[in-house]
DNA sequence: GATTATAATTTGTATATACATGTTTTGCAA
DNA sequence: TTGCAAAACATGTATATACAAATTATAATC
């Protein structure tokens, strides 16, 4: 936190979140909100550009910035948010199993991760668990040049915390593609599936801010317990 | 197309996608980009960030733009974009099949569009035909006192068409929504559904640029047919 | 009181400058 | 030739100004 516009952000969201602005209204003229936060016009419009990418705000011009309802569409899967975050911001009992960390060499995923093809990519399999049931089956592929050293508990706490705080690596974007498919073996054998014959899958491509791709997952979901939320804006053609 | 940066981001999209710059390279740098489009470094940074919001670009400090390869992940169901612009672009031999048409007066569809319950509201079902499969239902509830005349032939033309350019509203952005449910006697009557026994639903209420509710939307995709694609920057917590 | 014209407010666009920060190139020195 | 430091280059941040366009509040007029 060190950008005025990133800050700033921060604030208003935590202002929004609090209620301290309901719905419906509108936050303070960008004129108020620099004399608030005593900067600039443009410094201002950064972080209120910010607000409406994510949701927050939808600025409507001569009147303001209107405030969103975001209650209706929290848990974002989208959004690069990990099972972590998501569970913790759900407030609901989860659990993770690790059910393999090896390093591996498989060059279909080399290829797509556009690494050589020999690379060692570190491999884990993990469950899991949200009260008491086994409904998503993590695969992740880590490149393991960029992510040297890797233990269970780091795998079974959060790998994200770990990438970006510990090896502070800069997890940019993903390309991310959801299908239904059948059960697999593996599916049957650490899900919890009761009966279900399909799985919802998320493969996705993850990408550092210098645009190497460093990780790919694949995220099956028992349907039942599936759900994806988004906020969309229109790109006028 | 009145604005500057939105024209030089439209016309890069074109280069991009012409293949003038090619993916993992870079394009020209701002300052010559000024110099191209005879405008200032501000105006070339608001259309930077529009390639960049939508997975043309990834900026990286000291090096450039770096193009990336949209390729892997055009089919965007993402972003608002309708079924006739989808099918426009895969070059797929497609067809609209209108079931209804007509005015109704639905308090819950109401109450979600935050509209008076007494309000009427055309309800449109229509099912979609890809390569002689009904694969997808859609069912529209839109407000009537803003598309007061809507006909059969629209229905099955285009929507959004008739929306943004005949009628000149504002679609700005959508509270989107996808899980998986059982399969229902509509879904039974509409669809080719193969033997399957669930269907991928895709909710969406979608607002206006004054923030006003005007659409509910309901796509329930059979789910050998289902993809989605996504293109997700982070947003650090 | 109702309508209309005007002014004030608010966001949108375009331009300019200065400095910071990270990357690449260049040139000098060992 | 190699290695390192400096310069050149590229993007990031912060600030300032001017004007356009849409909305809202105010004043004036009938």
């Amino acid at each position: 936190m060190k950008n005025k516009y990133v800050e700033i952000y921060h604030k208003l969201v935590k202002d929004i979140q609090k209620g301290e602005y309901t719905a419906g209204g509108t936050l303070p003229s960008e004129h108020d909100l620099c004399a608030r936060f005593e900067t600039s016009r443009e410094t201002i419009r950064k972080a209120l550009n910010l607000l409406s990418q994510n949701g927050y705000i939808q600025k409507v011009r001569g009147k303001g910035s209107v405030v969103l309802d975001r209650d209706k569409f929290e848990f974002p899967v989208s959004g690069l948010t990990s099972f972590k975050e998501l569970s913790e911001r759900l407030g609901q009992s989860f659990q993770t199993h690790v059910h393999e960390l090896t390093l591996v060499k498989e060059a279909g995923v080399c290829r797509q991760l556009n690494c050589p093809e020999g690379s060692h990519l570190w491999k884990v399999v993990r469950s899991r668990e949200i009260g008491g049931e086994r409904i998503i089956l993590d695969k992740d592929f880590l490149r393991q040049d960029l992510v040297y050293d890797l233990t269970k508990e780091i795998a079974q706490t959060s790998l994200y915390h770990y990438i970006e705080n510990e090896l502070g690596l800069d997890i940019s974007f993903a390309k991310k593609e959801i299908v239904i498919e059948p059960v697999t073996a593996e599916d049957e054998e650490f899900l919890d599936l009761n009966g279900h014959d399909q799985v919802v899958v998320i493969r996705s491509y993850v990408y550092l801010g210098d645009t190497t791709a460093f990780q790919f997952t694949e995220s099956r979901h028992r349907p039942d317990k599936f759900q994806f939320v988004d906020f969309a804006r229109r790109t006028k053609v």
